[in-house]
Formats: structure tokens, C-alpha cells, sequence
DNA sequence: AAATACTTTTAAGTAAGCTTAAATATTAAT
DNA sequence: ATTAATATTTAAGCTTACTTAAAAGTATTT
């Protein structure tokens, strides 16, 4: 299958994790870059092939067959992530970039040699899942927003939900990375805010940074 | 640049530097498993993009900018072989096979992270040259075919000029390895064989193997 | 040197993956 | 419930990278 085939079922497995019922082909194409008119021919295409199930002006849903696409594809990006990461030591932006273009070129022979070689990670350096040579995350995330933290509680970083290099800078350079301790030491109800501390030092997020960033309550 | 006419400058670089003027349309089409016509076609739309030099009926040549491309392709192919080879331990032949697609998907900033990694090495796990990232190879060969050898003399082996499964797998069976002892103990004259002892062991083999099998002298 | 074989080139056509513009349907707003 | 705004679909067209078939040129053989 074709590049532009495995971006088109990728993006359509994440809406589906995120926007949940708005897997328009207006929406795929944005995040793809292209017209809504070609949305819908390749959403077309792809029905012939049974990667997803296509009625006009309805939600596009990805078949079985397509979901297992779309979980390969996952998989081999987010073991690129883990890989490059701990390989060559690259921030998150630059892991995602690669990781972009490598998951399209990368066979499971490769793929699976790599998860070995890692120790077969259940998450990328985002706290992303990554899914098995079956096409299966059988890890279960009950990890939570920062925004949805209490105050004086203390947590773990589970997942930076993003691809923004100025937002992955801002990680690297507060110590937001994967696996880290943090405490929250206020949330600001009216102005969506919150206060916590890492490593000593206080910071202050807006919701733009707190909604996407995921945590996991110490106990 | 597509991965088209990536593999069409490699092409003609590779066939330059072994069948020197055979470089025509047809011959290049053979290597990429293309038709002649699609060949031709692709030799007048570089020559407008100015990587190749096209004149009807004559060798194909590139110009400067299409021989940077090319070598930074090469580059970018053996310095995953060395990679893949150290890192995983894949077999000659695998390690070639997923050079073959990373090739096209490897920014330049990736190929350094690579080439640091490794010491930047100077040849890949086939002997291959791997040219530096301004696109030169500097390093110079004076190995020798096994068929050129003399009895009686030990060499290492340099350089294992193949695409061949079956060969590469005889190879790794018989420790015919980059950077190997051997030593030469007759030639056959009349039948083109040459006999020699590796790991104490004897082996016989025939021109076919002979001529793409090259070794540096031990003084 | 002519005839034959082989290559290269031209021409016409195809499939994938896009584009823009217009038509049609859906959704949101009054 | 209409109207207005928005999204989707259809239609026509483009580029890339191929194909096959025929024409034109080059190379080889006798």
C-alpha cells in the first residue's frame, strides 16, 4: 500500500481516538494537507479496498482490515520515537519528523527487530501506546489531564499529546518529560491555569499546555 | 526529489563506475525494472532539472549536481547497512534490503546522527566506500579480486561486490567476512578456481564468486 | 555494403494522487 | 421553517511515473 494510503487510515484511526464521531473527509484532509475533494476520492478508493466503510456525507469508519493498517503504521512510528530517542539522544520534535517518514519505509522484519532490541516498550517517548506485531494495544492508560489534577497532589507524566516543536522545547527545557514526578500545587478555576513543581522549580501552564499533557496520580 | 529519480541517478552512478560508458537508457532500465521508453523519458526530464547530461542515442552522464545526488543517496544506503549490520545483527543481505527503501527517507540531519554514532566509518559491512556528507568518497581502494591473487600469499577480505542472497549467505557460513584472514593456497589456471583456507578451513570456489570477492595483500 | 538484429525514441495511453470550480447536500442560525 | 453558512461531492484537468506498440536509429553479422 501507497504512502498516501497509510497517512489516509492513520489519520482516520486518530481522529476516531480523539474527535471521536467527526471523521469527516474535510477533517482528514486538513490534517493531511489536501483538498476535501481528494478526501473523498481516496475515501472512495479505499471502501473498494475494504480499508474503511464509505456512505456518502456519513462519518468515515475504518474496517478491521483498515484499523490493522493504521495500528502497523502506529506501531512502526512509535517504535522509531522510542528508537531514536534513546539511540541518538533527538528531542521529541525531531523523533516525530523522522519517525514520519521512516514508519512508511520500514518492513516488520525491521520493525520487530527494533521492539526486541528496545526490550519490547509498551510506550514511545510521548507515553503513546505502542501497539504489538499483532496490531494490538493491550496496555489500558487511566492517566489524566493536568488540567483534571487536585491540588497537593503529586504525579507522574504519562503523555505529551502533541506535534508542536515549540511545545516539545518547553518540555524538554521544564523537565516535562516522560516518566517525571511533578506536584500540583493550584489550579487557577477561572483563569484555567495551573500552578505546579518540578525539580524544585514552579511553573504556571494555561489550558492550552494542561489539556494536553496526561498524568498519573501517585499513591 | 522523488524516489524515482533518486534511484535513476544511483543507477547511473553505479553502472558508471563498473561498466563504464554502457551507460545508455536500456541498461538503466534493466537495473530499476523499467521499460526502456520510461527510461529514455526520465533521462530528458533530469536533463531539464540539470542532473544529467541527454543526448539522443548517446551514454547518459551526470553533471555535478546529479553525482552530489547520487553519492548522497549512497550515502545515506551504506551508512544504514552499517547500522542495521552492528546494531541488529541483520544478514548482509537484509541489511541491504532495508537500505534499499530507509535510503529515500533519511534527512541528511539523521544520516550525520548515524554516521556520529558509528565513528563515521569509512565502509560499510560490504567494503563499500561511504562518501562523507559533502558527497566525496576520499578514501582510495587497492584491493584486488580473489581471481587476481597468488598462491601462497594471505590477504583480508576488503570488499563483497554482490546483491545476492544466496551468495551472502554462503559468505556468512564460511566466514567470509569484511575484514577476514585468508589465505591462498592454489590457483586453478584451466578452470578458473581458486582454492584457499579460512578459519583453518578449505574452500574451492569458481570464478563466478572469485571476481566480486576482493582482498587486500598482508605485507 | 546490405541485411539483420538490437536499441532507442516517439506516440498514445493508464493509474495514482492530487488540484480548482461548480453542484449538491447538510448543519447552524435566525 | 427558511435562510445562510459550511461541508461534501462531482467533474474536469494536471503531473508523475510508468506501460505497450510502432518508428527510427545504431550495431553486428555475413
Amino acid at each position: 500500500m501507497s504512502v498516501a494510503i497509510e497517512n489516509f487510515v492513520k489519520a482516520i484511526y486518530k481522529n476516531d481516538k480523539n474527535d471521536g464521531k467527526n471523521t469527516k473527509p474535510g477533517n482528514i484532509a486538513k490534517k493531511l494537507g489536501i483538498s476535501n475533494a481528494a478526501a473523498t476520492d481516496m475515501a472512495k478508493k479505499l471502501a473498494i479496498k475494504d480499508l474503511l466503510h464509505y456512505e456518502k456525507y456519513q462519518p468515515l469508519q475504518l474496517t478491521k482490515k483498515g484499523e490493522k493498517m493504521a495500528l502497523n503504521v502506529v506501531r512502526k512510528h512509535r517504535l522509531w520515537e522510542a528508537f531514536l530517542f534513546k539511540t541518538f539522544d533527538m528531542s521529541l520534535h525531531d523523533i516525530h519528523r523522522e519517525a514520519e517518514l521512516l514508519e512508511h519505509e520500514t518492513s516488520d522484519f525491521l520493525a520487530n527487530k527494533i521492539s526486541d532490541h528496545l526490550g519490547n516498550p509498551k510506550f514511545d517517548p510521548h507515553g503513546d501506546p505502542i501497539p504489538n506485531a499483532e496490531g494490538e494495544i493491550t496496555t489500558k492508560d487511566h492517566s489524566i489531564s493536568l488540567s483534571e489534577t487536585e491540588e497537593g497532589k503529586s504525579y507522574t507524566i504519562s503523555r505529551l499529546m502533541s506535534d508542536d516543536k515549540e511545545f516539545f522545547e518547553f518540555c524538554a527545557q521544564n523537565g516535562l518529560r516522560y516518566g517525571n514526578l511533578i506536584e500540583v500545587v493550584k489550579q487557577f478555576s477561572t483563569n484555567k491555569m495551573t500552578q505546579l513543581k518540578i525539580n524544585s522549580n514552579t511553573i504556571i501552564l494555561n489550558k492550552d499546555f494542561t489539556s494536553i499533557i496526561y498524568v498519573n496520580e501517585i499513591n
